[in-house]
DNA sequence: TAAATACATGACTATATGATTATGAAAAAG
DNA sequence: CTTTTTCATAATCATATAGTCATGTATTTA
């Protein structure tokens, strides 16, 4: 039997608290940008500084600069320093398993339309 | 070893386009409310109609009735009508994990936090 | 048909946030 | 010390969105 998760905390199976459920909605909201998906898509291959960055996703600097930030305080980047230039990388490379998982339900639903579609075409 | 998954579309390691891109970050903007992982959660015990939901989550009629939409379109809820009454329901539980995922990796996060505060302490 | 019920939607306000431009801060080089 | 390089931040504007209130719509009931 699959084991279902939950929006619990503990092992009470009580609901979340308010302040949990705002950290939680705070994370989910840092990776609904399509520029900051953009910019862990290309730290996925290694370390990047933000010159590098900037030019791989096709911004300015400051605008990568400050969803770096969104990332960094949500967890989600890390920072190095060195010298005059910063290094940021993955945190933790499972928030791709995040985004496969969202990409997967995608594609699901995109199928389940054209489907449905179809059956609509031969009616 | 472990599978790496990515922002990736197909098979052949392509990134993923911008409108994939696009679709990813609103799925997860769906989630990045408060008040909507509100509503996912109560649903999780079973189907509800609004004016049930309205009292559970503690807003009014409209503003979840809004929000019941927003989550229809990224395809997290399902609606059922019957009489002048409409069920909702979660339309793929997997939605779970994925909050559950979110929710340990913040565990750790902070735990990690504390630990460090501690070192701090100590020295 | 008229009234009532349950939900959706439009108008509106307040707030949040993405993008840009200009500027600031810190480290290295000269 | 001055200049250069690299990144961060403040100011600003435009847009998006959560919340509220009022109203519309569809279905059931009297």
């Amino acid at each position: 039997m699959n084991v279902r998760f939950g929006l619990r905390l503990g092992k009470g199976g009580r609901k979340m608290p308010p302040e949990a459920l705002e950290l939680v909605a705070t994370r989910f909201r840092a990776l609904g940008e399509p520029m900051r998906l953009r910019i862990l898509q290309s730290l996925e291959s290694g370390e990047m500084g933000v010159s590098a960055l900037t030019e791989t996703v096709g911004s300015t600097q400051p605008n990568v600069s400050k969803h770096l930030r969104v990332l960094q305080d949500a967890g989600l980047v890390k920072r190095r320093q060195q010298g005059t230039s910063v290094y940021y990388s993955i945190a933790d490379a499972r928030v791709f398993e995040l985004c496969e998982m969202i990409r997967l339900r995608l594609r699901d639903r995109l199928e389940a339309q054209v489907g449905a579609l179809n059956a609509r075409l031969r009616a």
